[in-house]
DNA sequence: GTATCTTCTGAAACGGGTTTCAGGTCAAGC
DNA sequence: GCTTGACCTGAAACCCGTTTCAGAAGATAC
């Protein structure tokens, strides 16, 4: 491979004079610079962008970890983040988790080896405090709100969209509310403030045999719907986390002829717009991209984006 | 930042030395090992990615091509590719390309300053030619059948299905068959082929006022259908290029209370699933996952995937 | 006429690793 | 006793750029 001393030494400049003309500096003659630009074409050279970054201390790359593609919910955020990332001449490495602690150390791990100049977690299933001491070798952005821990993040407020629509639920007067989530309340803040709009309006925990927990697809809402109907649990609303999941609660009453259950959804996806059923929009998008400015930023601040209850009923 | 020199001179070591600590190499005493790796906890090291990247000539970072995240088809291709990249420890680089001919060459450039080590076009904008010329610069990887030009290729092969789906539709007696694709068909492959298929199992073209290009989201396939009615096309079959596309042609007609002609949609989705449509499964995953083994060697050869027709009538 | 500033250039240090090669020690084989 | 080979180690070259700094030349200011 032809390198900027071959270009150096066949245009009898010096390194550094090649270099200023790579990188269209000043302080180049015009008559240096054609000389050299002219060998630089002959020998159809372009810098080796490794040898740049390693050079410069930066390498243009953002880790991002998402726990899988599939759910709205990351593939909107990864939208937000790649948006502006474009613009800004940043790339994107997809980083999947599957929640798996061991690959999101190994994903700080690099940060820290500087394979990229910083890391956004659209989630995570380490705890922020783990998550935060990396904090010294890189900038870190997460999407969820960081409550006390001190850790750039971008996110939606779901709390009192949550209460919005538990209040519209109880308005209504239903009396056993199911309730999927992706994991359990101890593990996951979304989860939480679930379960804390549900006691903050209804004055009382959600039964427990009515909450299913690591629910995720499609399919997961299916089988959701399978053992709510073989326990008997006999919800009479069901509180999704997203649109898919909802779908495909609704696919198990129709593939055996039952009764469905009023339902509803999130992220206010292609599913809750077919069938016209209610959701949450979380306005992820719109996370994502403050999230990236957040990560190519030395700032560590803390973004919040209030998300919309969308009443389909 | 501490580096290798670093602990070489606290060690009393020479850099070789603790190179081959930390890459586990043998010829290395065990009292140099314990001391070494003493001082690189003492001193919380470690080695820095871009460097090594560096001298080793590689970055173990692959970059996927693809026009939009939204499509189904690409968001499986990526998940294939990445399921097989997480097992071989290298990292996938997203590059959003909207068939910008302008950023696919991009792309091609930063393969070329050695960026990434492999090049994979789920789709592509640019001839196929123009791609062939870089892989002198690294491996390169496309996802459809590249005919006559010498490209390493993972792909579904469309054609035959494609015609045993409209043998179908042939046999159904259907008149005014509706076609809608992504790019026209002298821009893509896929387009190419299906109005091949057509042409084989009817022995004529299709009817132009019935094909409507440009479309690929569910907002598309609404327009089309709008577009469709009022041009008073009338068609009795609609031949849609994704499954979601299919659900915004049928939305369209439930908004406006219109009869809605049958219809298929492509890639064996959530929403064919929902709503039983007949649709074509193209093993996307399959194909990511060789594509990801070709970009990752150095073979040149070509590897077809057979898809399967779904008939849900 | 001299001080000062701008333009242009190159040597060398720097970023931080890996790898080659040469040399030394020591034990086994004959 | 000598050869051979395995083990251990370090100097130096290498990967390929960017950046600092010092110096030379020419122009301008006073």
């Amino acid at each position: 491979m032809t390198n900027i001393h071959d270009i150096a030494k066949k245009s009898g400049y010096s390194v550094s004079t090649v270099s200023r003309v790579l990188n269209q500096k000043q302080y180049v003659s015009e008559d240096a610079r054609q000389q050299i630009q002219a060998v630089i074409d002959e020998l159809d050279y372009v810098p080796n962008d490794v040898a740049r970054d390693l050079s410069r201390g930066k390498t243009y790359n953002i880790g991002v970890v998402l726990p899988y593609t599939k759910h709205a919910y990351f593939a909107q955020i990864l939208d937000g983040i790649m948006s502006e990332a474009y613009k800004q001449g940043y790339r994107i490495l997809v980083l999947l988790s599957n929640y798996d602690q061991e690959k999101e150390q190994e994903f700080l791990e690099q940060l820290r080896r500087k394979a990229f100049d910083a890391l956004i977690f659209t989630s995570h299933g380490l705890p922020l405090e783990e998550i935060a001491k990396y904090l010294k070798y890189g900038q870190i952005v997460c999407c969820q709100n960081p409550g006390s821990i001190n850790i750039p993040a971008a996110y939606t407020e779901r709390f009192n969209t949550y209460v919005k629509a538990f209040a519209w639920l109880k308005s209504k007067n239903y009396q056993r509310i199911a309730i999927m989530q992706n994991r359990d309340y101890h593990e996951s803040a979304t989860s939480e403030k679930t379960i804390a709009a549900y006691k903050a309006v209804f004055q009382k925990m959600p039964d427990k045999n009515l909450i299913v927990n690591n629910v995720s697809t499609y399919q997961d809402g299916y089988q959701a719907a399978k053992h709510y109907h073989q326990t008997k649990a006999n919800p009479d609303f069901v509180f999704c986390n997203s649109d898919d999941i909802a779908t495909g609660f609704r696919q198990y009453h129709l593939d055996h002829n039952l009764p469905i259950p009023d339902y509803m959804g999130q992220e206010n996806q292609l599913p809750s717009q077919i069938l016209n059923f209610s959701t949450i929009d979380h306005h992820l998008n719109k996370v994502g991209e403050k999230a990236f400015a957040l990560a190519t930023s030395n700032e560590s601040k803390t973004i919040r984006i209030e998300s919309d209850f969308i009443n389909r009923s």
